[in-house]
DNA sequence: GACCAGGCACATC
DNA sequence: GATGTGCATGGT
């Protein structure tokens, strides 16, 4: 028997349909964008990554070379500007020493060292690892994010006070590792989330798994 | 004007 | 290990 999370995933994939994600022109774009992203409305995120291509600052190294204050003032705004430029050049230090700043290189390492790797830069937690494995380097990794968390909580498949990791297995473990399944499930489930009601103060309409 | 958005690190208890 | 706080813009 098919598993409720499958069976959600056809209903939410019927009715909104694929959502196209990672909205990028590259993948070095979509880790960018995963950093940027962080506790922010993409529309904010749309208009940092519109200034960074202005500039024709889009590649690893002219970002990483561009003075803090300069590239703080780019992506500004995304919000939280100096701790994010503080952020993007921590990665971009590691991709550039161990990948020189080839998305194709660092995808050809295996996940679990991939994760790690990530987890111990400064400024890269679990969800933007996680976003960063699954659309830019393709790995076949659910996402947790806020939406997910309040979809999982909401249709009670776990408790308040659920970690990360633990929310991540439930759709890890009973989905087939599938990397297209993954985008397209988590991105189907933000859908909803902003669509209708997975709001931090739900204003539900239908929702579309009730019908 | 308050609230929220595709988090994370750090301080403190 | 749990809980609180700073980081900041722009849309609703």
């Amino acid at each position: 028997m098919k598993s409720n999370l499958a069976l959600i995933y056809r209903k939410l994939y019927a009715c909104f349909g694929p959502q196209f994600w990672w909205p990028a022109q590259s993948r070095f774009e979509v880790i960018v964008g995963a950093i940027l992203t962080q506790n922010t409305s993409w529309l904010n995120v749309e208009k940092a990554i519109k200034n960074i291509k202005a500039g024709k600052y889009m590649s690893p190294k002219k970002l990483y070379n561009l003075p803090d204050k300069k590239l703080a003032k780019v992506i500004r705004p995304a919000g939280y500007y100096n701790i994010k430029a503080r952020r993007l050049k921590n990665f971009l230090k590691v991709f550039l020493k161990y990948y020189r700043g080839s998305v194709s290189r660092m995808a050809s390492v295996d996940v679990k060292s991939l994760r790690e790797e990530l987890l111990e830069i400064n400024g890269i937690g679990p969800e933007t690892a996680d976003s960063i494995l699954l659309y830019a380097l393709e790995k076949p990794v659910f996402v947790i994010d806020a939406y997910t968390k309040r979809f999982l909580l909401r249709h009670r498949f776990i408790r308040e006070g659920s970690g990360y990791e633990e929310m991540q297995l439930l759709f890890m473990k009973t989905l087939r590792k599938d990397v297209n399944l993954f985008n397209e499930y988590h991105a189907l489930l933000v859908r909803l989330g902003k669509d209708f009601c997975l709001k931090a103060k739900p204003r539900c309409l239908v929702c579309p798994l009730k019908s």
